[in-house]
RNA sequence: CGGGGUGUAGCGCAGUUGGUAGCGCACCGCGUUUGGGACGCGGUGGUCGGCGGUUCGAGUCCGCCCACCCCGACCA
């Protein structure tokens, strides 16, 4: 293959990430720039986080829609902070078929503004509420710097689009989703999120409320891995989302919308992938275990094949590969998916076939510590545990790494300093001024205030104001 | 949008004062290999980013354009 080994970590993390999503084919660059090709490996695994996000919005009330992807000019601009927001990253249609439009077209940069559109038609009453509505599909934003995953020009995600009757309603929904992406991150991508608030300068534009899950990625940088938005009746009013209630009185509607796109995957990247690659939670992984037969010539090849099948066939309840290939060796093969992050590798060679063994190597633990011997009996329920052993322990690992660079700065100079390698967990008097200082002064934003808050009060960090909530800074990607 | 860089085989690159387009990897064939990134031999593969100019002759010199990557400001 291309070059044997992938930039470490260290020396440079940004080449590392972009090598490592080329070389396990997650994705690859598209011949349109700031576009990229999800490749089969990375479309899998987007798959997965689909199923199983699929399955809580399911769970907690929701069914799937799908709405155009054009949307016209003048319904972005209905709502003044929502058009401020992203008119700068719109891609416009403005030709058709040969002719100028009579309107231009929006490529949907997000779809609150033609779903509240069609909400203002379809909600009377009361009895028509909630109305809870997902949408999987793809949006665009124009923006100047792109990174696979991270920020491209078009992206895959879901939204969910919500109208209630109440405020109440709708605050219970926004947060309701939020703790959805929680136990998501956490339980299925093993990335320990932190819920909390988005400050109002970063707060999505025309949201009453933002929230948002914040994760940490391997180099302490934080990325913002999913959101949900409280947005009043900002929106309602804007598109005329009104309903009867049992009064018989004209009510604007509650609504939210909440979203996590492909930029998760990313996430799962930063949080895990170690110099040697990717490492995939198992329960997302695509491949959750490979199996590398061994056998020098077709003597052995006859002897160790059908043990081979014979173990795929008892580990049908999991997402199995048969690694084949008779061009590579071993050694290379191991190389080959311990850089894709498949989270268990099982070796089947001659001796195995003789003790009735196979070996089991753990992604997670690299070298001959991650290494044992286990019997071909009861195969399935080994795996099964040790799966779920990795899934434990990649949590625990990302946590204590997070947890080991969050610091509760003394002082503004100590604030500085934390931001350079880590969150600093601060007192803020919630002023907007305070927030751009530091941002000019050390590049870190507000990233979220947790929902997990202290209690009590203190000063602000910078200003030295009574503060009343702690907020998290960091430099973000 | 500002700064930097790069466009030559699928990928990474070399190509001297202008003179028949080259190397490594990948790929194909044969053979030996195979429990941590194998090796030998033989092959396939090119509008040198585009357009124009100078010249007997341009990958190379000149002009214009385009694209992409990286670093900043902005954003999921």
């Amino acid at each position: 293959m291309a070059e044997e080994k992938l930039p470490t970590r260290n020396e440079n993390y940004s080449e590392w990430y972009n090598q490592l999503i080329l070389r396990a084919e997650l994705a690859d660059y598209a011949p349109v720039r700031g576009c990229m090709v999800v490749r089969p490996y990375g479309w899998s695994l987007w798959e997965n986080i689909q199923q199983t996000l699929d399955r809580r919005f399911k769970e907690t009330g929701h069914t799937n829609a799908a709405f155009p992807l054009f949307i016209p000019m003048s319904f972005l601009e209905k709502e003044k902070e929502h058009v401020e927001g992203f008119s700068p990253e719109l891609a416009v249609v403005t030709i058709g078929g040969g002719e100028k439009l009579e309107e231009p077209l929006v490529v949907r940069p997000t779809s609150e503004t033609i779903i509240g559109t069609m909400y203002a038609k379809w909600i009377k009453s009361y009895r028509d509420l909630p109305v809870l509505i997902n949408q999987w599909g793809n949006v665009v934003r124009w923006e100047m710097r792109t990174r696979l995953f991270l920020r491209t020009l078009e992206f895959y995600w879901q939204e969910g689009h919500t109208a209630h009757a109440t405020a109440e309603e709708a605050e219970e929904e926004t947060r309701r989703m939020l703790g959805v992406y929680t136990d998501f991150a956490v339980n299925e991508a093993a990335v320990p999120v932190i819920p909390g608030r988005k400050s109002n300068t970063e707060k999505f534009a025309g949201a009453a409320r933002s929230y948002t899950i914040e994760a940490m990625m391997g180099d302490t940088r934080a990325l913002q891995a999913g959101t949900s938005h409280n947005l009043g009746q900002n929106f309602a009013k804007a598109f005329e989302i009104r309903f009867l209630d049992q009064a018989n009185e004209l009510q604007y509607c509650w609504t939210t919308s909440w979203g996590l796109s492909t930029r998760f995957i990313g996430a799962i990247i930063m949080t895990h992938g170690d110099d040697q690659g990717l490492l995939l939670p198992p329960r997302l992984a695509p491949i959750q275990a490979v199996i590398v037969p061994i056998c020098r010539n077709d003597a052995e090849r006859a002897l160790v094949m059908p043990v081979v099948e014979k173990v795929r066939q008892q580990l049908a309840a999991f997402r199995i590969k048969v690694d084949d290939r008779t061009e590579v060796t071993p050694g290379f093969k191991f190389n080959d998916w311990e850089l894709r992050g498949v989270p268990l590798r099982i070796e089947i060679g001659p001796k195995d076939v003789e003790k009735g063994s196979v070996v089991l190597a753990r992604r997670d633990i690299p070298g001959k510590e991650g290494k044992r011997f286990a019997s071909q009996d009861q195969l399935a329920a080994q795996v099964g545990a040790l799966l779920d052993e990795i899934q434990a322990n990649m949590l625990e690992r990302a946590r204590a790494f997070r947890d080991a660079h969050i610091f509760e700065p003394k002082d503004y100079a100590d604030l500085k300093d934390i931001v350079q390698n880590g969150w600093a967990l601060a007192w803020w008097c919630g002023s907007a001024e305070c927030e751009a200082h530091i941002k000019d002064e050390t590049r870190a934003t507000t990233r979220c205030i947790p929902l997990d808050q202290p209690g009590g009060s203190g000063r602000c960090i910078y200003c030295g104001e009574p503060a009343s909530e702690k907020v998290y800074f960091a430099r973000a990607y």
